[in-house]
RNA sequence: UCCUUCUUAGCUCAGUUGGUUAGAGCACCUGACUGUUAAUCAGGGGGUCCUUGGUUCAAGUCCAAGAGAGGGAGCCA
């Protein structure tokens, strides 16, 4: 025996309790012969006559580890029993080389001990498929599935990376404010934040309610984006980043919006739009490397799984193959166009020429709809696309204007199967330029001081952008629906868990 | 918010032109099996057919309204 064992050994007489070995790790380079203890929560029971196997999970590695127990022993066999699908147990054993064929190592139980019974009347996971929805109706015990664990390890490993990514080149982390009292970020309807009693709130003479009167004396409400906040600190500290809750009241119900979501939002002073792009592709990209690299066994499980799903589907519909996917992403560049090369492209199409989009395109100005958003990235081009120059009609007061008078320097990354992953821009760092873009789209200028004052003073070229950490996750991943992405889904109508 | 599809056992689903006692697999219980891989085999228990109202001799099935969910669209990240 070698001598660590011996110790080993010695220990678990002393004390007559073990520390827990992480399945992972046993999984991983448990040496056959060494008694350990491990913990965790059973997911199949099966076996006969004489022996009996547990399939045990941590959450430290998608692979179970295989538990045997003898059953020609009377303890073992009424704790058996006891044991079903969701029970908790902690195991003490020898770990020793499998006679099966499908583990390299499994632990022979010499104690086994229930920490937790889960009633199988009651406990709603099996060992078998479940469908997304039925698991999002239990959130509570969804991250006990295959499908979350691996999920949430990724979901770690994102949020991970994209610290390193920007520690690494300098960025530093701010934590912008949550609740706002500016209402003038411009992305869409808030959620109110008061200390008012709904059914009796100060009212002012006219009938109004006195917000003055509210615990931050105006009215505030639940942050839209960092960037505004963002922007004053890069232009000081020349290059940070929020990663923070981002929240947006509107009734969206489709399977890529959330109502509470998580947003990284970079800002860098000195960067013009080309800066920009190349940070923002430099970005996803190292992000999906790292997932590649670090989350690899997570993937072919979920890999797995599409394919499984998507066998369902026809031919046509299915879509590439979750590793073969983030490969293709990683080795080719984005296309990049302007917006008025997108519509020539989109002009000229063949669908639209056949009439075979439901917003046919037709002249310049207007929004591009996800039908053309789909057909430049999956069809055209065949890879990710960034658009860029958008006509300042359609974008934020805050986009620096071109000298053409008529676009600004918005850029958009679409992904396919996604849409808009990133949506960012190059700021409009003139004074009078943003004042009169600011009384043009009617902001409310006097909440707007401060961040003018930025453009009084030392004014800079800056870009920055938005990037939906949900969206990424999609992506990487290779889920359809954005509430299975994150732990506990907001959306409207529902705020369970 | 709009369009569309769906809701039958704990889960996944079948249920024909409306017709007698609503089925299957998994899970659970009992038994069999010398090491299984979502074990297998035999047997058993388990139903507010989403809710309300209507049509009909008769409704899981047809009609209307409501609730919840999925997919698509808009808004966006």
């Amino acid at each position: 025996m070698p001598l660590q064992n011996c110790i080993f050994a010695i220990e678990f007489r002393n004390f007559n309790k073990m520390k827990r070995t992480k399945i992972k790790q046993l999984l991983e380079s448990g040496d056959a012969g060494s008694k350990v203890t491990v913990k965790g929560w059973v997911r199949t029971k099966r076996g006969s006559k004489n022996v009996a196997f547990l399939a045990i999970n941590d959450g430290s590695t998608i692979n179970n580890i295989q538990v045997v127990v003898d059953v020609n022993n009377n303890e073992n066999e009424a704790l058996l029993a006891k044991i079903h699908t969701g029970a908790s147990i902690s195991i003490d054993g020898l770990l020793t080389e499998s006679q099966g064929s499908g583990q390299r190592v499994e632990l022979m139980a010499e104690n086994l001990i229930i920490l937790g019974e889960a009633n199988p009347d009651e406990y709603p996971l099996q060992p078998k498929k479940h469908s997304l929805e039925f698991l999002r109706e239990i959130a509570h015990l969804r991250f006990r599935t295959n499908t979350f664990s691996a999920i949430t390890r990724l979901r770690h490993s994102m949020i991970f990376a994209v610290h390193k990514f920007f520690n690494d080149k300098g960025f530093l982390n701010i934590h912008t404010p949550i609740i706002t009292g500016s209402d003038c970020e411009g992305a869409g309807e808030m959620f109110r934040v008061s200390v008012f009693d709904p059914k009796n709130p100060p009212l002012l003479e006219d009938g109004n309610v006195n917000w003055k009167e509210d615990f931050f004396g105006k009215e505030t409400n639940l942050t839209v984006s960092g960037q505004l906040e963002g922007e004053l600190a890069a232009l000081a500290l020349s290059e940070i980043y929020t990663f923070g809750p981002t929240f947006r009241a509107e009734n969206s119900n489709t399977s890529r919006h959330l109502a509470e979501f998580w947003m990284i939002e970079p800002e860098m002073a000195f960067y013009d739009i080309n800066d920009n792009m190349d940070l923002a592709e430099e970005m996803l990209k190292y992000l999906v490397k790292y997932a590649l690299e670090n989350c690899m066994e997570d993937l072919q499980f979920l890999s797995k799984r599409q394919q499984e799903e998507e066998s369902q589907k026809p031919q046509d519909q299915r879509s590439m193959e979750l590793i073969e996917k983030l490969k293709f992403v990683l080795d080719n560049d984005f296309a990049r166009i302007s917006y008025t090369e997108a519509i020539d492209i989109l002009m000229k199409s063949k669908p639209n020429q056949k009439k075979q989009f439901q917003y046919p395109v037709e002249k310049w100005g207007t929004d591009l709809q996800s039908e053309h958003e789909r057909f430049l990235v999956e069809k055209h081009f065949k890879k990710p696309v960034i658009l860029t120059d958008y006509p300042k009609e359609i974008k934020a007061f805050y986009m620096k204007q071109n000298e053409d008078g008529k676009t600004v320097r918005a850029m958009d990354v679409l992904f396919p199967g996604i849409g808009e992953i990133i949506g960012g821009s190059q700021r409009e760092e003139n004074y009078e330029k943003l004042l009169n873009r600011i009384r043009e789209m009617h902001i409310p200028e006097k909440d707007m001081w401060w961040y003018l004052e930025t453009r009084k003073f030392g004014t800079v070229e800056h870009s920055g952008y938005g990037l939906g950490f949900e969206r990424l996750m999609l992506f990487v991943s290779g889920m359809g629906n954005i509430r299975d992405v994150i732990p506990f889904p907001r959306t409207p109508k529902n705020a369970e868990f």
